[in-house]
DNA sequence: CAAGTTAAGTGTTACTTTTACACCATATTA
DNA sequence: TAATATGGTGTAAAAGTAACACTTAACTTG
């Protein structure tokens, strides 16, 4: 009974890239006014379809690393969007994933070849397609996840002060936070830790340089699953 | 440049129901032993494949349908299942879904024709390809949902006693609780209403019957999105 | 070189939320 | 009528969260 598979139909299976990077105090989004049809010249999610060869997160690693020559990247799957008319060009079924990079490493050439550009999210243009949904959707994900785990990390130098951290947070929260509670909470965690190092860049008196500590975290009894 | 999507392969998109079911003090989930190729004999999830003419979300309600003959289920989608080989017999992609239903309305018939049983989530058998970490990953996201939003009702008859509101809920969470704190969160919330009906199938003594109120749950402050 | 500027760093208190805990009431059945 | 089984109720301690303001260090400018 062969056709048990074979009586259904076939669809593209899309591939949506939300890319975020934090800038100072504000999170962006890697975006691309599309040089090609369809929808040319509009704002969209780097995208790309799944190929034989590959699964799904691994056909969204490759979009992500054709656009940005990035590999090893946080990832995390957004989910199926499967509306019939989605694209009006063809039916194309989409998975959505979204990245957190550090805006400082990446492949500026692949970029603007791509004709990519940063753009705030909180200033987001009109997307197209369902393109602004999933943004949505990454945004709350991406928040949720945040509260729970440190992924933030992701989107910060190796090396990075408190106060970046904050902003940091801040940014994906969307609310100011009182400093000195959340350094207390910061110090409560345990796997964030002072170096000897010393930021002169952000301030005139200069501010200590922490780093996370994925040891450290991994053991703590907090950490399940 | 129409081959912009033509040149991409097409795959077969699988929907997978977990269908959660709650009956005393235990969540139940509605299996499938399966009597068709491919796995013969093994146990699985409900599933089907997405058609022309429907999106996702639609397919997911047919599939739901063709089992328990039930519309207007409360359904939420779990992610895309993409390995290459999770199902051996050919490369689909599969799209999972939990619904939650009254265990005691449903179509027995349809239910029975298709070799379908209800099984205590937690003494699962092996279930084919990925449907375990599928189901695994439903429950972990309805148990999310469940202390967001008052999802539970779903699995609960028009009207309940506070008991087994309570068992509903241990049952979800894994964990027993306070039932004098329980009960003073139940009153907090406001959209749980008390019935001047009596239940007496419970105890000797009977237990009010309260019921969910959506419209007043609508209104709450806390309710956002 | 003194005064001004800018961001870094640091504890305590009130408030809110969560947890722990035990007895009486009511209807049935033996 | 005594035993049994579930329903129903309040208070106090503990933990967690939120509010709040001044000093320090280094550079810049007059």
């Amino acid at each position: 009974m062969t056709d048990y598979y074979s009586k259904n139909p076939k669809f593209y299976v899309g591939i949506d890239c939300i890319i975020f990077g934090f800038e100072k105090d504000h999170l962006n989004l890697l975006l691309l006014q599309r040089n090609f049809e369809p929808a040319k010249g509009q704002w969209s999610l780097m995208g790309g379809f799944v190929q034989e060869n590959e699964s799904a997160d691994d056909a969204a690693k490759r979009v992500l690393y054709e656009l940005t020559g990035l590999k090893d990247v946080y990832m995390e799957q957004i989910g199926a969007f499967g509306e019939i008319y989605r694209d009006p060009g063809e039916r194309v079924i989409s998975l959505a994933y979204y990245a957190l990079i550090n805006i400082n490493e990446y492949d500026r050439e692949l970029v603007s070849r791509h004709n990519a550009h940063w753009v705030n999210i909180d200033e987001l243009p009109y997307l197209i397609f369902d393109h602004n949904q999933m943004v949505e959707k990454a945004r709350n994900m991406m928040k949720q996840k945040a509260s729970r785990a440190p992924i933030g990390f992701n989107l910060l130098p190796e090396l990075f002060t408190l106060t970046q951290l904050q902003n940091l947070y801040e940014a994906i929260y969307g609310e100011p936070m009182d400093k000195r509670n959340f350094r207390k909470r910061i110090a409560d965690m345990g796997f964030i830790e002072k170096t000897d190092k010393i930021d002169k860049t952000g301030s005139k008196r200069g501010a200590c340089l922490y780093q996370f500590n994925d040891k450290a975290y991994r053991k703590d009894p907090k950490f399940k699953l």
